[in-house]
DNA sequence: CTGAAAGCGCTTACAG
DNA sequence: CTGAAAGCGCTTACAG
């Protein structure tokens, strides 16, 4: 790397580093010469400053951090695509972190974060208040909980209230005549993973419908657990009649299972999934979801997090989610539960 | 922010700052004393070393730049998570910027990551050779080219092999009865874009298909040009009776307006994507696609990448390509071309 | 408007 | 093994 700094740029435009630097970072206490000539010499030069020295004196480094859970959730990825877009209008720039759903990681993005002092960090957070997520705190760094948040920190946060559209997907699964409903749950590690379990064991309990517990598949938000879980429910002695995926890449994992076992969604088996992603609505049957708007948890995020770098403190939000009913979540096959050869 | 710094430990230690600072970062001229004393002070403390100071000694920041071109394309998501991993397994943490097919959010992207001193960058490019991919070059930091290449640009990369997949599908699709295949091309300005483009237009030459130059549609390699490309080819007076997509977001336009417009994929129009996504294989019916492996590539790129870093200079790898028949490139429907009432 | 100088938080020869 | 000192590339009061 050839390393060109200020003070070749200050040399050759004949002027001191002083100067050149006021001109570089728009001082307005410049002469129209001394401009003229360090803007020539640092694009003859090509220069860059350096992030890291600038970093150092000034208080801000214009950066913010999005942790993100998993990059290869389609719905983290819409998130990190808007909230990219967001932060880019006001200026910022965003380092984008993947926890892959894993506490280690996630704690080692957000000492990288830490230690490259972004000005503040959007995270979709894992695990309880331990690790890097306490010093986030301590430090006082500015941080924006998204999607999930963590229990007894008191971080402003905008999470999505999973509660009506899954009793909406658990009501409607029971109005078309389902009483045995398999749950395909997050990770219990997760806010959203508990929120999402807590809401379907309240609905399906005032519904009257089976609370039984081998229902209820723990898998970990990606795909292969959505398949284990698929293959733990049917093999029960009295197999749900219809599934509800905590998120879509267990959805995914589900539906290629189901395919696999030669199970017609929506006919022989109904299925609901948490996350609309796009191509949910192109599967045939289409996929009934439940949908909450990621545009709007993205654009808000950075919203607040502007505001708590600005020293404010925005109150936390929460987004709705609603029952979309598409072709997946009709009637139990006649003679269900569904029997053993089907299994 | 709370800003601890070294000297505070050092003080708290009750050493020097250069015995802190040695002790922290391993070195083993430290005394068992000197270390235990740190190691409590930096820990009570909870102590965070501030990589911009650190970066700017040493000459590396154990840190590599992925700029991806679309994080929304499961392609590139998937090729994020892969370097991701390998780079992490390396001892490397990567900083993820979108470009999001913008050639200005590309250079705003790139101009971070080299003010950040990343020690390399794997970058998927857009357009020539000029703006920030330039500086690049010029000021010698660590690159490598994964996916997508620039011409007359000489960096190492990691590519697919697009003319065998794209030959066999037309050969398929040739062999199967059709004749005139639409192509929704990505854009020129990518290498990507061109390849696949010729290796389409060079296909249908050798296989004596309609070269009709009004059944190639310029995309974008985003969805939604996938669905003004299906608009476009079938409103034309001998509209295709298949369709060849050049990527995954694109083929996913494409099916979104072939169901809206009440097309049977499969039946009355067949289908081909570019790139295999895990959902495209529970379709119904199940998406033909090329297909290329993302892992070999991101695990590749990073290979390369450390590689190029250690001073040495190796050499591009080309990856191959192949068509996975499915379910959705069978014969053209009987009384093809289709029928008005079907557009 | 400009320059010399101090300092941001680290690391690392240099002496000892 | 340890400390004082220089220096990485910038910015910013301080004088002028």
């Amino acid at each position: 790397m050839v390393a060109i700094t200020i003070k070749d740029v200050a040399a050759l435009a004949g002027v001191s580093v002083a100067t050149a630097s006021r001109v570089l970072s728009g001082s307005p206490a410049t002469s129209p010469e001394a401009r003229a000539s360090v803007v020539t010499a640092a694009a003859q030069l090509d220069y860059r400053p350096n992030a890291q020295a600038r970093a150092l004196r000034r208080t801000h480094t214009e950066s913010i951090g999005l942790l993100v859970s998993d990059v290869r959730n389609p719905f983290f990825a819409d998130l990190a695509h808007t909230v990219e877009q967001a932060a880019l209008a006001a200026g910022y720039v965003t380092l984008l972190g993947n926890a892959n759903e894993r506490k280690e990681q996630q704690d080692r993005y957000l000492e990288t974060l830490i230690s490259r002092r972004v000005d503040g960090i959007v995270v979709a957070p894992l695990g309880d208040g331990s690790g890097s997520i306490r010093s986030l705190i301590k430090r006082r760094i500015p941080t924006v909980f998204v999607d999930r948040t963590v229990d007894g920190l008191d971080v402003p946060s905008v999470t999505t209230d999973s509660e009506t559209g899954i009793r909406q997907a658990v009501a409607h699964l029971a109005a078309v005549g389902h009483t045995r409903i398999g749950y395909i749950s997050g990770p219990q590690a997760t806010s959203t993973g508990r929120d999402r379990f807590a809401a379907f064991t309240r609905a399906v309990a005032d519904l009257g419908l089976s609370q039984d517990p081998e229902l209820v598949y723990f898998g970990d938000f990606q795909a292969a657990s959505g398949s284990l879980g698929v293959h733990a429910l049917l093999e029960l002695r009295r197999p749900p009649t219809a599934l509800l995926a905590a998120d879509s890449p267990m959805a995914v994992g589900a539906i290629a299972i189901l395919h696999k076992r030669g199970l017609r969604i929506g006919r022989d088996i109904a299925l609901i999934a948490f996350d609309d992603i796009e191509w949910f609505a192109l599967l045939d049957p289409a996929l009934s979801v439940i949908s909450h708007s990621v545009e709007d948890m993205g654009r808000i995020a950075v919203k607040m997090l502007l505001e708590v770098i600005g020293g404010g403190s925005p109150e936390s939000v929460v987004l709705p989610s609603e029952l979309l009913i598409r072709e997946s979540s009709s009637a139990p096959a006649p003679g269900a539960p569904i029997s053993p050869e089907f299994v």
